[in-house]
DNA sequence: ATTCCAGCTTGATCCAGGTCAAGGCGCGCG
DNA sequence: CGCGCGCCTTGACCTGGATCAAGCTGGAAT
């Protein structure tokens, strides 16, 4: 069956489960299509269950009184969110939105509690999801707190690149206002970076893609050399 | 025998779990006594396993390159820290700091791991605390991000009310010095804010002693009513 | 009691970056 | 092919709050 393929393969959450216990996990699983801009869940409303991207793209967000948006996390394929309430709380403390047509499977709470509490694989699983997730939040912390921006635009470039293998050529997977927005800045902010960052011959930006010309720069810009 | 006592009633992580499990948790952690500005442990350090606050006051923070510090959170009694590399890279996202003289539990990562595998009472328990952890930064985040520093402060002070019952005096915790590093801002802008708050009318501030004169106004501020 | 000092307050200055406003640019669609 | 609409860039301005620099204060140590 498809659905069983792809959680054997696609996610690191259920990597190490036996064959029946991914059965069992197929079997109260819900898939469903959200188009771009649709709402998956509001922040502080009652929770059924977590979710687990299978295809395009999900955002996290908070949203400030007056409508400022801070990006908490943007996931992509065999990527889980919305698990804290499942373990504690019951509520969501957040919002989730699509940000690309997105199938997203529903994974319902009490299943999934009666099956992490029989098998410690899938629970030691979790506790690390869990807690990879907490060294982000740490790390994002710091960035939004301890650096400026051009700091914090110069790492995500560098991380993108570490992550595609050290490329020279990145893409960015999301649009510079949503990437403001995980930036913590506001999007004619970045789009002067970028400028600040290409006049100084770090970067070469065509739309999407970005050349990194100077990966030694961009790492000292990223550690808080005031180059410009 | 006195740590088994604590561990059962003064930890929540531990709340539930058979007295020969107690037992068995009891056998394996080590207390240690930590005085007040010792560091417990460094960022990027190894970790041999998590610790608990028996007494005293534990600071978790971020360093910037330029010696500022972010506060990520202040524990106290009964409250654990450190868990996350037990589960996950095996490394501390963040540096840890006693702020009172203390005395802290270390609980060894191997032994934790096995009663984890063998007792999904405290698994689901672990997976609570972590949950409770994310949910927290979330909060974190929001704040630091999305709210000016009066709207912090008065956040904060309502916290400190509705924690303790909601009682008009509430008695900070910890220095001004290190409420300003938790807030994401400098100490002089700290002072300035409680002074403009007083000045509304809305609180009283006698040293550590916050006494709240009204609280409406406050939850307004909070709410990022600028009155000032 | 006097000194000392960490912790706090107050004042003055400066700047990163948020906000408002006005175009460009590219792309899908009629 | 050109219209319209997101999305992005650029410019001008303004402010919250960081930083630097003095004092102040209260309690611990002698």
């Amino acid at each position: 069956m498809e659905l069983q393929t792809f959680l054997k393969s696609r996610m690191p959450l259920f990597r190490g489960l036996e064959d029946r216990q991914i059965e069992a996990l197929a079997s109260i699983c819900v898939p469903a299509d959200y188009p771009k801009g649709r709402t998956i869940f509001l922040e502080g409303s009652q929770a059924q269950g977590l979710y687990v991207v299978m295809s395009g793209q999900v955002k996290i967000f908070k949203l400030s009184l007056e409508g400022r948006e801070q990006i908490i996390h943007i996931y992509g394929p065999g990527e889980p969110f919305g698990e804290v309430p499942v373990f504690e709380g019951g509520r969501f403390p957040a919002n989730a939105e699509a940000t690309a047509d997105s199938r997203v499977l529903f994974v319902p709470r009490d299943g999934l509690r009666r099956l992490l509490e029989n098998d410690s694989t899938l629970a030691m699983n979790m506790l690390a999801a869990l807690s990879r997730k907490l060294r982000r939040f740490t790390v994002k912390l710091e960035n939004l707190t301890l650096k400026e921006t051009p700091q914090r635009v110069a790492a995500y470039l560098l991380d993108l690149s570490d992550r595609s293998g050290g490329a020279a050529e990145v893409t960015l997977d999301i649009s510079k206002g949503h990437l403001a927005g995980l930036l913590g800045t506001a999007q004619e902010t970045l789009s002067r970076v970028l400028k600040r960052l290409s006049e100084a011959g770090l970067i070469r930006v065509r739309g999407k893609h970005i050349d990194i010309l100077d990966p030694d720069g961009l790492q000292a810009v990223s550690d808080g050399d005031d180059r410009l």
